[in-house]
DNA sequence: AGGTTTAAAGCAAACGTTTGCCAAAAATCG
DNA sequence: CGATTTTTGGCAAACGTTTGCTTTAAACCT
């Protein structure tokens, strides 16, 4: 009637500690100590405990370490939302660069949210509250808070990666994306342009601010007004990025003074936005030059190939494992803020306007 | 001289399931369960230790809860090696599917690699025999093995996504790969081509030789030899696409006998060979159709726009964490093949032949 | 050789939960 | 109203490690 408990009890949890013991003829401490502290215990005894370790099969518990220990060996990603966007292989990389250097730590990645709804808020600050991660890393966004947790609270070493917190007591890894965007801008008026259309990111959002303020930077370092750039989208995410460029490109064709340039803030929004120009008769680049943002392999591949910024993926990722790790190790330091310098690469997609 | 234990005593490790029991006044074991078993305690006590519970902002220990019951909710995932392939972004993709729904199931993930080195194997086998995870995706790859311990011996409940395990006795999740090639091809001929050019995957790869065999059956249905396609590349990863592709025009640019349409095997592999092909004066459809395998988003946006397989990520995330889900559920099950079926989508680089 | 220092190994108490079992209280019944 | 069943709450023993302290053994000195 009741549940038999003899088939399922299969539940095999494998060599214990104390049979690594019993094997070696010594006791458990020891065989603890003999696996982490290579000092502590004489060569020989370690030397036959590695061995029975090794014949049984023996995996450590990790769960029943954390707890004893207090401390967990795992570091969650916090995300601003979706994990890709377009074509744009930004997030995937850093993540993949992070997750290479912590597992070379001896720590494992979790990726704690995909989403930023209340639900995932709370989950996210189930496992800092809980002790099942060890640290944090967070991309791009503000911390999370409900009721009266918060993230900043939890008494977790925390990096923010591309979104500078280093004001609110976070160190921060961040790309030079306003100087990036300068520069671009810079080698446009170079070329000879002088009205230009920026493809936008969402209202208000850090990245779209640096970026804008690099163009207007530019343009008065060149003497110009800021009125030699007008603005489209502001209303969409970057996760949407091809439909950017699509609105970008109505917004264009209503456009009475043409601009003879696009700075596009990535790479997904160029892209669209190229595709819809040339459907409607423009030649890239002799009717308009186009640069954009993110660097995605890709651009390479377009026709014309796109000059686009890139931004150094591995670099950041390794730079940010760093840094938590410094602040794992260390109780308190100083906030850091580290810039990782993006590059443009030019392509084709920029020429001297025609006339 | 010696540390000074008083200055980093600040660990403070939050509030317990004491605490809470004290505030309420009950025992702590009535809290446990009033936090667990919803019917197992009086309606009126479990009220006032939830409101005990959140005024402290409680937040249950989860390794001394997984230590205890045994088991842990985290599921790793088991990647082939990278995370990304260029502009495809399948995994990434169905990576958001999975951890959206293990996180509405209560579980976390956890990425378990990203090379598949003896150090990574040895890892994620560490991860699994330490009872730090309590099941395991596998993505189109097969399980790790190093010394005495292999991934099928941890007593796992584990998922094959996009490579059929089934024989082995893991339920996967695969795409119906052969099948929609042999549809695309079958669609190729229809227009009226003859001969054709394959872009390989890494030889012998599962997918690859799905797809190879699609486009045999295809050409074997309408009585044609096999002779009338022409395989190129097999020695490059994925990862590679675009060389891949930039390979493949070399090899196309030494045929004797032109073939009027490619198959390639990814879209990375489509954009920079049809980005070749486009420099050498060709033009996409007219003298060269293209269809290719992922369904990259941006194939929407090539010039011209590509056909692409496309394969539905969010759909295989979810049907791969269901039968997850099911296996940790139920003891042991008879292992499923779940196909999930891909499906063309036909753009304009797919006409019919010039002559 | 006896005493003192140093190294090696063991004992047992944590870590923060869950849960089997039992006692108390409440509810139900005759 | 006493006897029986059902609910509810508490005690204490796990789970598998690590680690402070103690004991034992070895090594060193005079």
């Amino acid at each position: 009637m009741s549940k038999n408990n003899d088939m399922l009890g299969e539940e095999q949890s494998g060599p214990l500690m104390a049979d690594v013991a019993r094997l070696a003829g010594v006791a458990i401490s020891t065989v603890s100590r003999a696996l982490a502290n290579p000092g502590r215990v004489n060569e020989k005894t370690r030397a036959k405990i590695d061995a029975a370790a090794r014949q049984l099969g023996y995996t450590p518990n990790a769960m029943a370490r954390g707890l004893r220990v207090g401390k967990s060996n795992v570091i969650m990603i916090i995300l601003p939302g979706s994990l890709y966007y377009g074509a744009s292989q930004v997030i995937p990389q850093v993540l993949q660069s992070i997750n290479r250097s912590l597992i070379q730590g001896g720590y494992n990645l979790m990726i704690a949210n995909l989403d930023r709804d209340e639900t995932s808020e709370r989950h996210i600050l189930d496992l800092a509250f809980g002790g099942t991660v060890r640290g944090a890393i967070i991309f791009s966004s503000k911390l999370p808070e409900v009721d009266r947790r918060s993230l900043a609270n939890a008494n977790l070493p925390i990096i923010s990666m591309l979104f500078d917190m280093s004001d609110a007591g976070l160190s921060s890894v961040v790309t030079n994306d306003r100087e990036a965007v300068r520069d671009a801008t810079a080698e446009l008026i170079r070329l000879g342009h002088r009205r230009f259309l920026y493809l936008a990111g969402p209202e208000g959002n850090y990245h779209d601010v640096e970026r804008y303020s690099g163009v207007i930077e530019a343009l008065e370092a060149a003497g110009m007004s800021g009125a030699a750039v007008v603005r489209s989208g502001g209303n969409l995410d970057y996760q949407h990025g091809f439909d950017i460029g699509l609105q970008a490109a109505e917004d264009f064709a209503a456009l009475a003074a043409k601009p003879t340039a696009v700075i596009a803030t990535s790479d997904d929004m160029a892209i669209s936005f190229m595709s819809r120009m040339q459907q409607t008769g423009l030649t890239i680049p002799a009717d308009l030059s186009i640069v954009s943002f993110d660097g995605s392999p890709v651009c390479a591949f377009c026709s014309p190939p796109l000059s686009t910024i890139e931004q150094p993926v591995e670099e950041m990722g390794q730079a940010a494992v760093a840094l938590l790790l410094a602040a794992m190790e260390q109780a308190e330091k100083e906030p850091t803020r580290t810039v990782i310098r993006s590059k443009l690469i030019l392509r084709e997609s920029m020429a001297a306007p025609k006339s």
